[in-house]
DNA sequence: TGTCCTCGAGTTCC
DNA sequence: CTCGAGGACA
């Protein structure tokens, strides 16, 4: 307990000072000087000072790390970042590090003696931040977000203990401006701690680091987010202004970083030419499992800067710097069952259910098994061990058996099971394989509807179009949903229901939906049931090549929607256009005409659109388009758009004269790019097609665009 | 007949 | 995003 004192300015400042340099000694260098009862005492002081003089206190005090919630629903305001967060190449082998390096090579004219220096530290598995300083104080810290414009966190960020509020004075001098990234992460025994305080505490458990970091942040109480044992890691300052001196490579970076009080992870090391980067690459690999905290690689980037600037960045990634991924995890778990559903279309799908597990990042419950030859491959039996894998992309899939099933299955073996594999207490839902040892097989009869199912090559097909459950539910829901008529309010849940109900057969009952039975289902209120009304009346003028597409007829999409509905003016001359008119149409080849004659000959299909007309739906035929910005050009999209909806995007190319194709081909004319771009982005650049970015993109189409940091706050 | 494009469909998780 | 298959074209 501190006594009654008078504080002086001078002392108070030194105070801070003393605060901060123990905060520094302890989370930078890893030991203080101080002892903790001598911390808490200078801490204690620092509080009692600003008790007694609330006007010293700035919000960049050591004391003012928790501030007040944010105001309900608020948000974090989005900014646009001055230097692109750009994507780093992802290596997954040696012959790639080595192509990559002999790029970078004959880039800089480089002779093959002359060996190339690199700054190797671990790719963190967590969330990247980039911290702005102005005159040595923190004022801004923003997301990645899409790379161009993030969300500013400072609240929460201030609440990380070893991110400095304040930068203090060193040979580097204080910068006027300082721009420093960064991984935030939770080290895997402190996310351990902290999980086992959240169940003490009667909270469940959280099931991944990078997730528990990345929901911490978008937290809107800083009071919460402080509870979370976050760390911070520099690794790169992309903007250094007013430096007393200025580092001339990583190394020195990272000395000035340190001298700031910036901590970065302590494995960053120098590496001589490629085999070395190679070496730490296969060293920290092996010590995997010793570093503290989740990694999926190592970044390898030039130590010098000055040839950084020379090599530069192509559209989306740097070319100085690359990441080396480690072998993805593999777990092990059990296979509980396997179950065969009926997708929309009809195809019967195996679905591997797993005891939930995490890999790389996600708890998997669930992996599909695509058809009969791949389960086969495998060789997969219910209460089998089996490897799973989250290789390259998101989708887990069943990698091969560990151990496989022996014996019969054990006492309670059911328990692990979904509810939703069984029909009743102790009995499974057709077409569920879940006995131990019980191989596998596709069923001869549909497990929705029993009818007897056709094969067609590697798959099986339901044929009961019309009266199998999941059909009629999947065509209801794919009329409903973006790529038909899209009404937002319902999705699955809700058709699912109103079939349950029986207050839906198919996609035109939806137009004569009632408000008082809408009002006896489960969770449908007043307001909600005026608002999907409501839509469904404001949806009844639809596209024709859209209606077409929602139609969910086979072999028509999209593209095709829009074909016939360019080609015929009205539903009723496509109902009576011939096989052989179908087939001279640009685009349409026997099977697919066959496919569209097909259905319309169905008197059951053309009475539900009979019915949709006589409920009100009206179709809006196309006018031809003339001109425009893009009059005669097809346009391809890629990554994630941020001010534009694909949609909306699609929309606006089609206004401004132009098409909208799905892959990159030689006649491609212009590749829009929006963040984190995948394969198309690399084949464009192999094609040299024209790419723009987001921002080109609404410039030319004489579309607002975003402001910049620079003149928002 | 073969090759290259393009479209449609399926896929997991929060 | 990737795969399988239909369609255009040589």
């Amino acid at each position: 307990m501190t006594q009654a004192h008078k504080w002086t300015l001078d002392q108070y400042r030194e105070l801070v000072l003393q605060v901060e340099a123990a905060n520094r000694a302890y989370y930078v260098e890893g030991q203080s000087p101080w002892s903790d009862a001598e911390y808490d005492r200078m801490f204690q002081d620092l509080v009692a000072a600003e008790r007694e003089h609330p006007e010293w206190c700035t919000p960049n005090s050591p004391t003012q790390r928790v501030g007040a919630p944010l105001p309900e629903g608020s948000g974090f305001a989005k900014v646009r970042h001055v230097v692109p967060m750009l994507s780093i190449e992802s290596l997954f082998d040696a012959d790639q590090v080595r192509e990559f390096e002999s790029k970078m090579r004959r880039f800089l004219g480089l002779t093959e003696e002359q060996a190339l220096e690199f700054s190797v530290e671990p790719k963190f598995d967590g969330v990247s931040l980039a911290l702005i300083y102005e005159r040595g104080a923190l004022v801004r810290a923003l997301t990645r977000g899409d790379g161009e414009v993030g969300e500013d966190i400072l609240a929460n960020v201030r609440t990380i203990r070893n991110v400095p509020l304040r930068l203090p004075q060193s040979a580097w001098g204080i910068p006027d401006l300082l721009e420093v990234r960064g991984e935030v992460l939770i080290a895997r025994d402190r996310f351990e701690a902290f999980n086992q305080q959240r169940v003490a505490e009667g909270q469940p458990r959280l099931a991944n680091a990078r997730n528990a970091t990345s929901g911490a942040l978008r937290r809107n109480d800083p009071a919460e987010v402080a509870r979370y044992p976050l760390e911070f890691h520099s690794y790169s300052a992309p903007r250094m202004e007013g430096l007393a001196k200025a580092p001339t490579t990583q190394m020195e970076l990272f000395e000035a970083l340190r001298a700031w009080g910036l901590p970065a992870s302590g494995y960053q090391e120098l590496a001589h030419g490629i085999d070395g980067c190679l070496a730490y690459q296969a060293r920290l690999e092996a010590d995997r499992d010793s570093v503290p905290f989740e990694m999926d690689g190592i970044v390898a980037k030039l130590n010098r800067l000055d040839l950084r600037e020379r090599l530069g960045n192509t559209a989306r990634a740097t070319r100085w710097q690359y990441a080396h991924k480690f072998v993805p995890r593999s777990e092990v778990s059990t296979l509980l069952a396997i179950e065969v559903q009926v997708g929309a279309k009809g195809r019967l799908t195996p679905r591997a259910h797993v005891s939930p597990v995490e890999v790389g990042g996600v708890v998997v419950r669930h992996a599909t098994l695509h058809n009969e030859d791949h389960v086969l491959k495998l060789g997969l039996h219910p209460g089998d061990r089996v490897y799973l894998e989250r290789a390259g992309d998101v989708i887990p899939q069943i990698t091969g058996v560990a151990v496989a099933a022996q014996g019969s299955e054990p006492e309670g073996w059911s328990a692990g099971l979904p509810e939703s594999l069984f029909e009743s207490e102790g009995s499974l839902r057709p077409g569920v394989i879940a006995r131990y040892g019980e191989a596998f097989s596709m069923p001869t009869h549909c497990p929705a509807c029993g009818a007897p199912v056709v094969r067609s090559g590697k798959y099986v097909q339901c044929p009961n179009v019309h009266g199998c459950l999941p059909q009629r539910m999947g065509r209801t829901i794919h009329f409903a949903a973006r790529a038909g008529i899209e009404i937002d309010s319902i999705g699955e849940k809700a058709i699912a229901q109103m079939f349950q109900a029986g207050l839906i057969q198919g996609p035109a009952d939806l137009f004569l939906l009632k408000a008082e039975d809408l009002l006896q289902l489960d969770r449908w209120g007043e307001k909600s049931v005026a608002n999907l009304l409501d839509q469904l009346r404001s949806r009844r003028q639809i596209p024709f090549g859209k209606f077409l597409a929602a139609l969910a007829i086979p072999g028509l999409g999209e593209t095709v929607g829009d074909l016939l509905a360019r080609h015929f003016h009205s539903f009723d001359e496509l109902a009576h256009a011939d096989l052989e008119t179908l087939q001279h149409i640009d685009g349409l080849g026997p099977k697919t005409s066959a496919q569209i004659r097909a259905w319309l000959e169905d008197p059951r299909n053309t009475e539900m659109v009979q019915r949709m007309f006589d409920a009100g739906v009206t179709l809006v035929v196309p006018g031809a388009v003339q001109g425009g910005v893009l009059a005669g050009k097809r346009v391809v999209f890629t990554g994630t758009l941020v001010q534009t909806s694909r949609a909306e995007a699609k929309k606006l190319v089609e206004e401004a004269g132009g098409q909208v194709s799905s892959s990159v081909s030689p006649k491609t004319h212009i590749l829009v790019q929006g963040g984190k771009p995948g394969s198309k982005a690399k084949k464009a650049a192999e094609l040299g097609v024209e790419v723009w970015d987001e921002t080109t993109f609404r410039e030319r189409l004489g579309l607002p665009v975003l402001p910049n940091a620079e003149d928002s706050n």
